[in-house]
DNA sequence: TTCCATTACGGGGCACGTAATAATT
DNA sequence: AATTATTACGTGCCCCGTAATGGAA
């Protein structure tokens, strides 16, 4: 038993069960993988992987519980090198970041820069993406930290926390008939295009319910994966935007637009941070969250010196 | 990078920062440990251990982290061995329980013999010992589980559920003067030389406490070790027995004993299953422990395939 | 003097690569 | 025909053991 049989194992199963794959992956040549795979489980007495003769179907059950303890294995073999890296060199190091356009563009400037001015040797890399893009590039260990929608899906191998609420507010050019009224509802807005989030986003979708829950089916004339194009179509006259208050607060009023507030139409936009379970955490990621959010809850998590549960 | 080197970690710690005893306890040559480590230092660009030209003194902070990882990584290879004998052969295997005298002797035989009915093929061994020893073999891997009171000081490696909670009963000799008492008190008690557990046990020393906070200062004329030596010598006559209603049932009377109920003078004596954290626990291990308390809250036991937090 | 960690040196096993083969799409 | 897993075979590296060295107790 060794790590590289692991490295074997986890990688073949991230390449949908093929050994050459995996092989090209790992820049190792096919029957390396085919052999160590198959010394392991002579030595463990067990088949990992299902096999018809000259071909890989899938996992077995022992394999499924084996895998995932690989996979630990890695992640902790990953940790040691972290953790020397911590003590050898503190605050030295990269630090990826995914997050969504709207944090990207109007939130994590400013944080980003009060960071590189504290630790001017870490080398900040920020990764635009949508919620579940996000979430899978965190399993892969691609980035150290997220900041999102929570991704749709369950993902296990994740810890997320809440970071902070949106509510949803409404863009109308200047003179719409809509700033008229005293109490925005759903009927009102729905008399309008819909300038808004793309179908299948986390935003675009809990907007979509909301309407159809009550019943109303509003025309959307433009879907848009952030609210800068949003806003655009907006100032064109195509419809009535909706966004979230963090791309446009209340009181700035940018290129005519004005903005109305509609958190009673709408759920809350709930952001959270997340990083992988597991993870060995730095220190100087700590700090960055801490410039983040500096009342954020680290609690959960905390170093994974600890054995699991 | 590979498992030998933390295992060579991992033993030079348990043998007191000694590599010569890790060499003997792993069967290879002194060097072999010396260089292994050193490499390993190499390779992670950190020192682990604290060396004085020849001796080494202490590990190092970024050793101390790295020796948890290291462990948990040996934890989870032997899980691979037993999540693969798990599925090779489901019902066949070992259960090592150690527990203390009182259980062995009295509450385990009967689940003992159901169990080994309902699994012949496990070979179930039982050791008895302290609390404080049950917690250091349970840390050490040398026993599976374990039935006993709360050991001292912290144990982070292990986790502990309720299991049952036992209460303090007197035994006398037939025609003792308490046995006329309507309501037993402390003062009474500590009239007559008491028998009971040695100092430094946790039944001992809860029984201790009882009569200091009441100001009351009782001649122990006989400490032992377990409620059978306790028993003899109350029918010698050589004092009142404290023990616990596991050992004597109250309504059972035998050798001219007997009991009567202590529950309001000393606190309850909590009974808990202990088991190591990042375990892999084996179904009949769970169906142990189901004889054992069908009742029993297993949820914290569950197997360890997920990462830690 | 004894114990202990480190350095030096030689051997064997094992993991790798290349090449060939067999089964599947 | 192309892709993919497995078997066969030769090689180099790495880990180990023995022996020797140098500090510490």
């Amino acid at each position: 038993m060794n790590f590289n049989q692991m490295r074997y194992i986890s990688e073949t199963i991230a390449h949908g069960m093929n050994i050459s794959r995996a092989a090209a992956a790992l820049g190792v040549a096919q029957p390396v993988i085919s052999r160590q795979i198959q010394l392991l489980e002579k030595e463990l007495g067990v088949t990992i992987f299902i096999r018809s003769k000259k071909r890989i179907l899938d996992l077995s059950e022992a394999g499924k519980a084996i895998a995932a303890t690989a996979r630990r294995m890695l992640n902790d073999a990953e940790a040691l090198r972290t953790i020397s890296a911590e003590y050898s060199k503190p605050n030295e190091g990269e630090l990826a970041v995914a997050t969504t356009y709207a944090h990207a563009r109007y939130a994590l400037p400013r944080v980003i820069r009060r960071y590189s001015a504290r630790f001017p040797s870490i080398k900040v890399s920020l990764f635009e993406a949508t919620p579940d893009e996000i979430a899978a590039w965190l399993s892969a260990g691609r980035v150290d930290l997220s900041i999102s929608s929570m991704p749709a899906g369950t993902h296990d191998d994740l810890t997320f926390v809440p970071y902070e609420t949106l509510h949803r507010i409404i863009l109308v050019p200047a003179r719409h008939p809509l700033l008229k009224l005293k109490v925005l509802t759903l009927d009102a807005l729905a008399q309008y295009p819909i300038v808004t989030f793309h179908h299948g986003s986390a935003g675009g979708d809990s907007i979509e319910n909301a309407f159809r829950v009550s019943g109303l089916t509003p025309r959307y004339s433009v879907r848009a994966a952030n609210a800068d194009v949003i806003k655009a179509y907006v100032q064109m006259g195509l419809g009535v935007g909706i966004v979230s208050d963090l791309a446009t607060p209340l009181s700035r009023r940018e290129g005519g637009l004005r903005a109305i507030d509609a958190a009673h139409l709408f759920p809350d936009h709930e952001i959270v941070v997340g990083m992988r379970k597991g993870q060995y955490v730095r220190n100087y990621v700590y700090e960055f969250l801490r410039c983040v959010a500096p009342k954020l809850d680290l609690t959960s998590f905390k170093k994974s010196s600890a054995v699991a549960t």
